[in-house]
DNA sequence: CCGGAAGAGAGTTCTAGAACACTGAGGTTC
DNA sequence: GAACCTCAGTGTTCTAGAACTCTCTTCCGG
């Protein structure tokens, strides 16, 4: 009885955080909320849709999800930078697979630390903000030239135990499965170019500024969870990704 | 507040929601929750768990986003089979490279020209140097922003004919195989990270020098005999590749 | 100059319901 | 028998807060 009758079109029947969304969307969309600009903050937002908190929420939900917005504590709402994430299936040949080309592989440790997580990595582990993780720093080398510089992170229990291995001679994955017994059974790589830091090219032997790749990785065991957060640096002049694509049933 | 480790800050707080949905993933992933089988109504697991409907539901809602269960309006809420996400992921198409992920993607031809191959084209469409090709520039808008500069290159008697046609109105790949019977079945794409450089820099509206993706791709029809060479620059901010990796066999 | 304390502003988690909407089953009517 | 009705069971949307956490800035004391 409460009014919820009152939406004039009975054939809408759309819940109004769905709405509250497309508004926002349409107001990203037409660049009347550029990319980075912060959002009112929710409970402004919530009164100006007539709603409430928690129904204002579910619908920044929703655009979160659609990498629309970015939410953080503490911070505010902004509108995400415009990237877009696909799938590429098809990709065969990547970073790591650089074994079984003939090249000589190594690879240096440089250190192992803990410390808290960052926003980033916490998130990916599904952990709390500052969060203590191990840190481990590596370096591949191919031919002896880097090649690669790898940041490592895990959830402080099984860092824990990590950390009294010998790294510098065990691969990280075989210390997980024969001590630990966790088997790394899927991960997700996202891949993007941007600009190598001081530090790393330091270590990488470059200069700074150079373009790079940087991989960001969560790997996972059977059961869903992430064990592991890989960060690698790729000088773009390194390294390249090539693959084959098959159109197999239609459209090219 | 039962927190085991964590020193000083502490940190076990960890929301009533997520533990619940922790508990509820133990139980399907220890089997006791079967595949298939149907939860407790909601009302009930919020009983059981001391919460209300509300805290209860978004626990579910992170299941779900994890494809661990599947919730039927009327009916209840099931484990989902699993191998759900998988499939789903497989069966995803490369389409026009970004189309079919809700955003607008408009193409803006900025040119075409007869201009003489330079080396690296002319060895992908194995032509002798200097070669005539047809060169096509065009801009990819993704919901009106530019995302992604194209060159395409095209071997002269092919370029002929497609430069007749209105590239402004019809892809690429519908004038190859409509007016030309040219069918591109596969293709072999090399990425790599590199500096944008001014021209670029000025139509894809940033900064020369930002980093970028470059991608390079030579499509082939079904004989193998190359049609197209294609390269792209996508400013780094804009793009990321996303991938699955699954480690069947063994190793990370 | 450094480091901690305090506070403002913003997002997050949670409560205790109430009303609504979808699905399938069983009965009723034509 | 087919079409309709009704109802129980279950998920969904929403309210009106209250209490909590996180980040950053500013200010104060050593």
């Amino acid at each position: 009885m409460n009014g919820v009758r009152m939406d004039g079109k009975l054939g809408a029947r759309v819940p109004r955080y769905h709405r509250i969304a497309e508004a926002l969307r349409e107001r990203i969309g037409s660049g009347q909320l550029a990319a980075g600009a912060r959002l009112d903050n929710q409970r402004k937002l919530a009164r100006s849709f007539g709603v409430t908190l928690m129904t204002l929420r579910q619908a920044l939900e929703l655009l979160e999800r659609d990498h629309l917005i970015t939410r953080r504590h503490g911070l505010g709402t902004f509108v995400a930078a415009p990237s877009i994430d696909y799938d590429i299936l098809q990709l065969r040949r990547f970073a790591g697979d650089l074994s079984g080309k003939g090249e000589h592989v190594a690879t240096r440790l440089l250190g192992t630390r803990f410390a808290t997580a960052d926003r980033r990595v916490a998130v990916a582990l599904r952990l709390s903000p500052n969060a203590r993780v191990l840190g481990l720093e590596r370096l591949r080398l191919v031919d002896g030239h880097p090649m690669s510089l790898q940041r490592s992170f895990l959830p402080s229990p099984i860092g824990d135990e990590v950390v009294r291995a010998d790294l510098a001679l065990t691969p990280l994955h075989q210390v997980l499965e024969f001590k630990l017994g966790v088997v790394i059974t899927h991960a997700r790589e996202t891949v993007s170019a941007v600009r190598l830091g001081r530090r790393e090219a330091r270590d990488l032997g470059c200069r700074a500024g150079e373009p790079a790749f940087e991989s960001e990785r969560v790997s996972f065991n059977a059961t869903g969870a992430p064990i592991v957060f890989d960060r690698v640096f790729i000088p773009g002049d390194r390294f390249r990704i090539t693959r084959e694509l098959h159109y197999e049933g239609a459209s090219a």
